[in-house]
DNA sequence: CTTGAAGCTATAGTGACTAGAGGGATTATA
DNA sequence: TATAATCCCTCTAGTCACTATAGCTTCAAG
């Protein structure tokens, strides 16, 4: 049984964040202590494991809602998990596609060397979209 | 002098957008027709383009207005507009490096085959931290 | 002159938190 | 045992950058 102080210590999940997952039914109520303070069981430190590192993976709490539920069901098909797997690595590459097309350009402007703003690489390429090296 | 919507399609910037732009002093208060619609010039066409460029580049608001500011004022040395650019270099290196370590792990968990949850690899990977490729 | 698209304001909702106020509980030390 | 320091509680509001909705008015084409 630990405090939500030492639950966010093992989880590197911040005390606010934990109310609010409990507030948006990610994680159950836990049992209190007299006075009134949350007290989590083993079983709510690994949830709130699961909802940590799939946040870090960047999936939306509505998809790991589905995730929790279906791995609380271990007998049904993978289907559905395999999907938002699936679905979620192609937003990431196209993310990932989308920033180095942005690190070429902030590559490019950052290395200005004018000395005022009228001949600033920085400020010339916003303002001149046809500029740009890459299309966006 | 163009409409919203003219304007909206020939910078890419959605009609709600363009008017919060508005509210959030981003943008100047266009002239209004007699009807009191907004009509915009083709300085309000630049400015906006800029604004809508540099967001595409993830510039944050904030940002976006020093850089305005900035602008306008060709005569001072570039050197915050430099700043910013190089900051926000920065963080999109990280963002990507993080990303690309996150393709990596999607990759392996999209690669499940088993046929149920209970040997599906999405949960088993995203229950048990310990068990990923990468440290994040 | 009518009709349908486009525009107006104002308010509320989104996602995923984060901050602050104003209090009560727990724990370590004197 | 007293007390101080730290932790925790609820509730509300704020963040960012939009997006959606409702209910109305104006504009442009036929």
């Amino acid at each position: 049984m630990f405090s939500i102080g030492e639950l966010s210590r093992r989880t590197g999940v911040k005390i606010p964040t934990i109310r609010y997952y409990e507030q948006m039914g990610l994680i159950d109520a836990p049992e209190r202590s007299e006075g009134n303070q949350r007290r989590y069981t083993k079983a709510g430190l690994q949830r709130l494991s699961f909802i940590h590192h799939s946040r870090e993976l960047g999936f939306p709490i509505e998809d790991i809602k589905t995730l929790l539920e279906l791995s609380q069901h271990p007998d049904k098909p993978c289907h559905d998990a395999h999907g938002i797997a699936v679905r979620h690595l192609g937003q990431v590459q196209r993310r990932i596609a989308k920033l180095r097309r942005l690190e070429r350009e902030l590559k490019r402007l950052s290395q200005c060397d004018g000395d005022t703003i009228s001949d600033c690489a920085v400020i010339e390429t916003l303002a001149d979209h046809g500029l740009c090296e890459t299309d966006h």
